[in-house]
DNA sequence: AGCACGCCGACT
DNA sequence: GTCGGCGTGCTC
C-alpha cells in the first residue's frame, strides 16, 4: 500500500503535524510529493500538501485521498524541506509557510453546496428555499437565514447531503486566433469562387496566402477593419478555423526592451566580480556584501555575474525592494537576457503573477527578477542569489511566517552550493558587522562610475527659518532653489517623509485631537475626499466643524501631507508644475510608471512624493533634491531610527546630477546637529557605522543582541497585560541567565482595531532553547488563542517594533 | 478552522 | 421529554 503524508489547511496547533491518508490505486501513479490534494478531513474536505509518499502507517483506520490538484509537484523537495525549516525558525504553522511560497491563486478555495437527494417532500421550509433547484449553494442558505437545524434534521435522515468542494482558483487565459483550414493552394482556389462583392474575405483570404500562420482575430480585424461576421463566413466555408490558444499574461507585453551588451567594467567593478565569478566557479556557498555607493555600478556587476550562472546552465534570483522595482529596474534585467527573465511583484495581478511564477516552473524562464517573495522561485539548479538594497525592510515579512528573505537566501544557497550577494549602499548594520568579522565577504565600490561625485548637500535648520518669521514648510534656500530650476528647465524630486507626520486634526481652543475611536491613532485628513480616516483600521467619518469635547468651532489641522505641500507649492511658485505620488495617487494599476514617465518627458518641474520616489528613479534633468523634515524619522520610538534616516537620507540625495548637470541636495530639519543627519551630508557611511555601533553597544541591540519581540493582543486590556506579565514571567523562568526580559510594557501603539496590545522584548546573544520555549507558552494559550480572541505574536529579530 | 458531541437549562 | 446554547475535543 501506498500512503500519503499530509500537512492540511488547517492553521491550528493541533494540525501542525503530517496526516496518513492511502493513495487509491488509480492514483497511485500520479500522487508525487510536492503536490495539492484534495482530501477528506473530518466530516470535510480540504487541501493538503503531500510531503512524503512511504508504504506503511502507523494509523489504522486510514481514508483515502480524493483528488491530485496538480499534474506536476508545486514545491520541490528543497522547498518541501525549506518551508518545514522556516515554519520551525519563524514558529509557524508549516501550512502557513508552503502557502506563502506559492504564488495566492494557488491557494484552494473552498465552497460548500446542498443537495436534495431523492424526490421526498422536504419540509416547506427547506423547499421554499430549494426553490425546485436540486442543489444550492450553502452560502445562500445562511444568507436567506436557513434553519440550520432543520438542515441537520434532514441530514440525518438522508434526505439531503452537504458536499464540500475543494477548487483551485487557477486560470487559464486564452485568445482566440484564426488559421486557415485548408492547405494555401486550395485557399488560393477558393479565392476565385468568392463573390467580388465580398472585398473583405478576399482580402482576408489573400492575406493567409501570404501568411498562413495563425493570427490573432483582435488583430486581423483591426488590420483589416472589419468585424466577425466577415470571418464567421469565411470559417463557415471550412477556409478558416478559429483556434483557442492559451496564453500568458504578459505584463510587459507591448514593451519593446533594447537589447544590451555587457558593458566594459570599471576596475572597482572588476575588483568586485572576480570574487564573485571565483565562488560560482568553485561552487562555493559564499555570502558577499556588495557596499557600493549610489552610482557605482552595483547592477552591471549583478548582471555579469548572472551572465555567468547562465553559461553553466544555471538559474539566478534577484531580489529587488518593492518599490524599487520600477520599470527602469526590470529594463536592465530584460534587456540583457530578454524572454529569459521572468518579473514577480505585487503590482500584478493574480493572473499575471501565476503565468509569471508558471514560467520559472516549467523551467521556461533562468532569471527571475522579484520582491521578497520571489526567493522562493521553483528552480532546481541556483548559481547565484542577488538582493540589492539589502538593508530594506521590505525583505522581512511582516505576517506569519514573518521570515527574512536574506536568510532564507542563505539556506538556498548553502542547498545549491551557490553565492549570495548582498547590494547596497547603506548596509544594515548588522550585515557590515558581519563582513568586517569575515563571516561575509566584504567587496567595496567607493567610486562613482561617471567618477562625479556625490551631489553636495546642505542641511537648513528650520528653527532658525521660524526665527527669522518664515512659518511656511519651505525654507527660503529651497524656494530659491526650486524657481532657480525652474528657471533653468531643470527638474527638481521633491521628499517628503510622511510617517508620523500626517495632517492631524486638532482643536486649537482645547488642544483636543481627533483620534480614531477604535485606535487611539490620531485620525488623517483626506483633504480630496473631505473624510477623516484610521490608516490602521478602515475607520472613517466627514471632516467635523466642530470639535467634539467643547464644541468650538475652531478647528484646523496640521501636519503637512503631500495634498497640502502640493497646493503651498502652487502658492509660492505657482509656475510650477507638480507631479504628486503618494499612496492615493498610484492606487491604480499602472499610475506609477505612467506618473514616473510624465515626469520623465518633462511634464513637470516638480516630482513631490513619499518612500515610493526614495528609490531607483534616475531621471537626466533632476538637479535639485529637497527633503523636507527628515525628522518624522529620527524620532520614530525604535532604535533603528537613526540608521533608517542616514539610509533615506543617502538614497534620496543619489537622486540628483546622476548624468552631466551636476546636483544639489538641500534637507530640511528642526535636528541638525544629529550624527545621522551630519554624517549622511557628509556621505560618511564608515563613520556613522561606527557611531551608531557604539549606541547598539551601549544599550544592547544588534548587531551585539539578538532580538525578540512578542506581542500580545485581547479585547480586554487587563487581559492583555495580564497574558504579557505570566509570558514575561515564563520566559525569565526559562532563558538563561544572560538573556534580557523586558516588559510588560504597551506597544508604540497601544490600542489598534479595539484591541490592547502589550509586549515583551528579550535581549540575548544565545538562546538555543528559546523558540522550543516560546511553542511551549503558544500550546499554554492556545484555548485562550483559539477561543478567547488572544493572539500571541512573535517576531524575531524584528524590523518593527510597533 | 470547522464540526460533532454532550452537557445543561428552558420550554412545549 | 425535546430544543437549542455553549464548552470540549478531534480531524489520518
Amino acid at each position: 500500500m501506498r500512503v500519503a503524508k499530509v500537512i492540511v489547511d488547517v492553521p491550528s496547533n493541533q494540525t501542525n503535524h503530517t496526516f496518513d491518508y492511502l493513495i487509491p490505486e488509480k492514483l497511485e501513479n500520479l500522487v508525487q510529493k510536492g503536490m495539492r490534494v484534495s482530501l477528506p478531513f473530518g466530516p470535510r474536505k480540504i487541501m493538503g500538501f503531500v510531503l512524503d509518499v512511504v508504504d506503511h502507517s502507523d494509523f489504522d483506520k486510514l481514508k483515502s485521498i480524493d483528488e491530485v490538484m496538480d499534474l506536476t509537484p508545486v514545491l520541490t523537495e528543497e522547498l518541501l524541506q525549506l518551508g518545514k525549516w522556516i515554519s520551525e525558525q519563524t514558529v509557524s504553522f508549516y501550512i502557513q509557510t508552503y502557502q506563502a511560497m506559492l504564488p495566492q491563486i494557488l491557494k484552494a478555495k473552498y465552497k460548500k453546496e446542498i443537495e436534495a437527494l431523492t424526490d421526498y417532500e422536504l419540509p416547506d421550509e427547506l423547499q421554499k428555499l430549494f426553490a425546485g433547484r436540486a442543489v444550492i449553494d450553502y452560502d445562500e442558505f445562511i444568507e436567506r437565514n436557513g434553519n440550520y437545524n432543520l438542515l441537520l434534521k434532514e441530514v440525518r435522515n438522508g434526505h439531503v447531503q452537504i458536499n464540500y468542494i475543494v477548487k483551485s482558483k487557477e486560470t487559464k487565459k486564452t485568445k482566440l486566433f484564426i488559421a486557415p483550414d485548408k492547405e494555401t493552394y486550395l485557399l488560393e482556389e477558393a479565392l476565385e469562387d468568392i463573390s467580388n462583392r465580398a472585398k473583405k474575405q478576399k482580402q482576408i483570404i489573400d492575406y493567409f496566402i501570404q501568411h498562413p500562420d495563425p493570427i490573432e482575430q483582435k488583430e486581423l480585424l483591426t488590420n483589416f477593419k472589419t468585424t466577425t461576421a466577415t470571418i464567421n463566413q469565411l470559417v463557415e466555408k471550412k477556409l478558416l478555423k478559429k483556434i483557442e490558444k492559451k496564453v500568458y499574461r504578459d505584463p510587459y507585453q507591448g514593451n519593446e526592451f533594447e537589447r544590451t551588451q555587457p558593458l566594459p567594467l570599471s576596475k572597482q567593478q572588476q575588483q568586485a566580480i572576480e570574487p564573485i565569478w571565483q565562488a560560482i566557479e568553485e561552487k562555493r556557498d559564499q555570502v558577499f556584501l556588495l557596499h557600493g555607493v549610489t552610482g557605482s555600478g552595483k547592477t552591471e556587476v549583478y548582471l555579469q555575474a548572472i551572465a555567468k550562472v547562465l553559461n553553466q546552465g544555471k538559474e539566478a534570483i534577484v531580489l529587488v525592494p518593492e518599490i524599487a522595482l520600477t520599470p527602469q529596474m526590470v529594463q536592465r534585467f530584460k534587456g540583457r537576457f530578454g524572454s529569459e527573465v521572468a518579473v514577480l511583484h505585487s503590482a500584478l495581478s493574480p493572473g499575471e503573477k501565476f503565468d509569471e511564477w508558471t514560467k520559472i516552473h516549467k523551467q521556461e524562464v533562468k532569471v527571475v527578477v522579484g520582491a521578497r517573495s520571489a526567493i522562493f522561485a521553483p528552480f532546481e539548479n541556483i548559481g547565484i542569489i542577488i538582493i540589492d538594497e539589502e538593508h530594506e525592510t521590505s525583505y522581512k515579512q511582516d505576517e506569519q511566517p514573518r521570515y527574512h528573505a536574506r536568510e532564507v537566501a542563505k539556506k538556498r544557497g548553502a542547498y545549491h552550493n551557490c553565492p549570495v550577494v548582498l547590494g547596497s549602499a547603506t548596509p544594515m548594520l548588522e550585515s557590515y558587522a558581519r563582513a568586517k568579522k569575515g563571516v561575509y565577504h566584504l567587496l567595496e565600490m567607493p567610486d562613482r562610475m561617471n567618477e562625479g561625485a556625490m551631489p553636495p548637500v546642505d542641511i537648513v535648520d528650520m528653527r532658525d527659518e521660524l526665527y527669522a518669521g518664515n512659518r511656511t514648510m519651505f525654507s527660503r534656500k529651497l524656494l530659491d532653489a526650486i524657481k532657480e530650476r525652474i528657471d533653468q528647465n531643470q527638474q527638481v524630486v521633491l521628499f517628503l517623509n510622511r510617517r508620523g507626520y500626517s495632517t492631524f486634526v486638532m482643536c486649537r481652543e482645547c488642544g483636543d485631537v481627533m483620534k480614531c475611536p477604535n485606535c487611539d491613532i490620531a485620525l488623517t485628513f483626506h483633504k480630496s475626499s473631505h473624510q477623516l480616516k484610521c490608516h490602521y483600521c478602515d475607520h472613517q467619518i466627514p471632516m467635523v466643524k466642530e470639535c467634539e469635547t467643547c464644541g468650538s468651532n475652531t478647528i484646523r489641522y496640521f501636519g503637512t501631507g503631500t495634498q497640502k505641500v502640493e497646493e503651498a507649492l502652487k502658492e509660492h511658485i505657482p509656475e510650477a508644475s507638480v507631479i504628486r505620488m503618494d499612496v492615493d495617487t498610484t492606487r491604480r494599476k499602472g499610475s506609477h510608471k505612467k506618473l514616473l514617465e510624465q515626469f520623465g518627458n518633462g511634464q513637470a518641474n516638480i516630482l513631490l512624493g513619499t518612500q515610493m520616489i526614495a528609490k531607483g528613479l534616475d531621471f537626466e534633468n533632476v538637479t535639485l533634491v529637497g527633503v523636507l523634515a527628515v525628522d518624522a524619522m529620527l524620532h520614530l520610538p525604535d532604535f533603528r531610527s537613526a540608521e533608517k534616516t542616514f539610509q533615506l537620507m543617502t538614497q534620496v540625495s543619489g537622486r540628483a546630477g546622476r548624468h552631466l548637470l551636476p546636483g544639489e541636495v538641500i534637507i530640511q530639519t528642526y535636528t541638525p546637529e544629529h550624527y545621522s543627519v551630519q554624517l549622511a551630508s557628509q556621505y560618511d557611511y564608515e563613520q556613522f557605522f561606527l557611531q551608531e555601533m557604539e549606541m547598539r553597544k551601549s544599550f544592547h541591540y544588534p548587531p551585539y543582541y539578538f532580538l525578540t519581540l512578542i506581542t500580545v493582543s485581547h479585547p480586554n486590556q487587563w487581559k492583555a497585560q495580564e497574558v504579557t506579565k505570566t509570558i514575561c514571567k515564563l520566559l525569565y523562568k526559562y532563558l538563561s541567565d544572560h538573556a534580557t526580559i523586558l516588559g510588560p510594557t504597551p506597544s508604540p501603539m497601544v490600542r489598534i482595531n479595539n484591541r490592547y496590545r502589550y509586549q515583551c522584548m528579550v535581549k540575548y546573544k544565545d538562546e538555543p532553547n528559546q523558540r522550543e520555549i516560546i511553542r511551549k507558552i503558544q500550546e499554554h494559550y492556545y484555548d485562550d488563542i483559539q477561543r478567547h480572541d488572544l493572539t500571541i505574536q512573535v517576531d524575531f529579530e524584528p524590523y518593527s517594533l510597533m
